[in-house]
RNA sequence: GCCUCAGUAGCUCAGCUGGUUAGAGCACUUGACUGUUAAUCAAGGGGUCCUAGGUUCGAAUCCUAGCUGGGGCGCCA
């Protein structure tokens, strides 16, 4: 009875297995055909490498008919793993019989060459097939896992948060409207759509975040997060911007805006130091091809601690410095984009820029006591720009409702979340992660939309 | 939403100051080759030059509009 092994299998236990008879199965990602004998590196998706399978005339069943494989086609080798530490391969397959499982003819669009990302993502779902992308999504699923294993270690409750809300009142952006009224079955009052006909008898939309019912969990687990996609209808066109895209939220009571700073710089180091550990192969593939010093730049992030300055500050140093932007910096104002860039550089690493003032930042952010400025920070990272958001929520029953007022928010709507300031509430706080972001930093990828399997961009829903 | 650049073979691109039959490398097909590594060598097939108008004796090339994609800005994660 032979084995049938994965490529992974073999990679890491060939020498256990050396001239033992083993099954593998695969895509062929090269086919170098000779007279009398032939090379096809087979990849199975189980990991960053391929193997090398070697067929011979005499050796190998249907000689002439293997000659045609192509690239892309699905095999099933047979045949005996031979040790060759002499040549650029540990080890290799002899082959004894090689099975077309699907063959893929002459027009495969993937070659054993370079493809621009732009014709990739038009191939969306033929590019988990190229050493970039089984790089990128081998390394998306491991960090999906070092996020859940990070905050089960710190024994936080994982929170699934509603996919479909009723507010609309957070004023993170557009949001998708979900609606079960078509022209036909549409009732009109007044000229107006009557949400009360629709499925959940009010104007329901896809969330954009779930802060708000991760803080009122908060308050019963005490730390608790979220994971999952959330959606944007905003028509942004730039590499870091998604309409579907993934966040994690942490949420925890008794914790101030120190705390939920340091919970954040824990968390990305310790997931980056995960993906470091456990994903080598593919660190080194894109340390090569696509950004140079990639590693090194992730092992300094680990070890060393991230920047602290207040928007205050922030704005000084930008005005000091010699640099000439578009927008110039302003006391008060918002940073734009060339000043985060800037900022980044200054400090040559991630920098979180603290108390930001009132007027630019959301209604739930706790209002300083010198009543210009929130609890809140954004962490920014070179080539990534936000990736976190944090803030110390405010708790104090009145002065929500106050900064709701303020800010023009809907009290009726958002009564359920002024009423945990009623009950037993808590000073507390949290952030949010842009999942896919982060994976922009640690991969090195500058496009959103290839780190996202199946992107979602304005005038985009392909696959 | 605004600004900007691009769209020519399956892919990457050249040709673009208008002028015979639109080119190259890779891929593909056929053949050569006794250990290849994006193998190499030879021959061959392959094009609505993004779309629609316009200017002109003549448009891949110039003009206008649109579509698609990249980049920048704004918004944000």
């Amino acid at each position: 009875m032979t084995m049938d092994m994965t490529v992974r299998d073999l990679i890491e236990t060939h020498d256990e297995h050396a001239r033992e008879e083993v099954v593998m199965k695969g895509w062929v990602r090269n086919h170098r055909a000779q007279k009398a004998f032939g090379f096809i590196n087979v990849n199975d998706g189980t990991c960053f490498d391929t193997i090398q399978v070697v067929y011979e005339e005499g050796l190998t069943e249907n000689f002439a008919l293997l000659r045609k494989i192509r690239t892309g086609a699905a095999i099933e080798v047979a045949g005996e793993v031979v040790l060759t530490p002499e040549r650029s391969q540990p080890f290799e397959i002899k082959a004894r019989t090689i099975r077309i499982i699907g063959d893929s003819p002459e027009d495969y669009p993937l070659q054993p060459k370079r493809h621009s990302r732009e014709f990739l993502r038009k191939h969306a779902h033929l590019r988990g097939r190229t050493n970039l992308f089984t790089a990128v999504f081998r390394i998306r699923s491991l960090l999906t896992h070092a996020i859940h294993e990070f905050f089960h270690s710190r024994d936080f409750l994982h929170l699934a948060s509603p996919i479909i809300t009723a507010s609309d009142a957070e004023g993170a952006g557009e949001m998708f409207r979900v609606t079960t009224l078509t022209p036909e079955t549409v009732g009109k009052k007044g000229g107006n759509i009557d949400h009360e006909e629709d499925f959940f008898g009010k104007k329901t939309n896809l969330t954009v975040s779930g802060q708000l019912q991760a803080e009122a969990f908060a308050q019963a687990f005490r730390a608790v997060y979220t994971f999952g996609p959330t959606f944007r209808a905003e028509k942004s066109h730039t590499p870091t911007h998604a309409s579907e895209f993934w966040m994690v939220e942490p949420e925890v009571a008794f914790a101030d805006l120190d705390d939920i700073m340091d919970l954040s710089e824990d968390m990305v180091k310790a997931i980056i130091r995960y993906v470091l550990a456990h994903a080598e192969k593919e660190m080194a593939f894109l340390d090569r091809f696509v950004e140079k010093g990639l590693i090194k730049k992730l092992e300094n992030i680990v070890g060393s601690e991230f920047h602290k300055v207040t928007h205050k500050e922030a704005v000084t140093i930008l005005t000091d410095a010699d640099h000439s932007f578009d927008t110039p910096p302003e006391q008060g104002a918002d940073l734009a984009t060339e000043h985060e860039k800037a900022l980044v550089e200054h400090f040559g690493g991630p920098v979180f820029v603290t108390d930001w003032p009132k007027d630019i930042k959301a209604f739930y952010m706790r209002l300083n006591d010198d009543e210009e400025t929130v609890a809140a920070c954004d962490l920014l990272v070179p080539g990534a720009g936000e990736i976190v958001g944090a803030s110390q929520r405010e708790e104090r029953h009145d002065v929500l409702k106050r900064r709701m007022r303020e800010m023009g928010v809907d009290e009726d709507e958002l009564g359920w979340y002024l009423e945990l300031r009623r009950y037993g509430s808590v000073p507390h706080s949290g952030f949010g992660l842009g999942f896919d972001r982060m994976l922009m930093y640690i991969t090195g990828v500058k496009n959103i939309r290839d780190v996202i399997p199946f992107p979602r961009t304005p005038k985009n829903c392909e696959f």
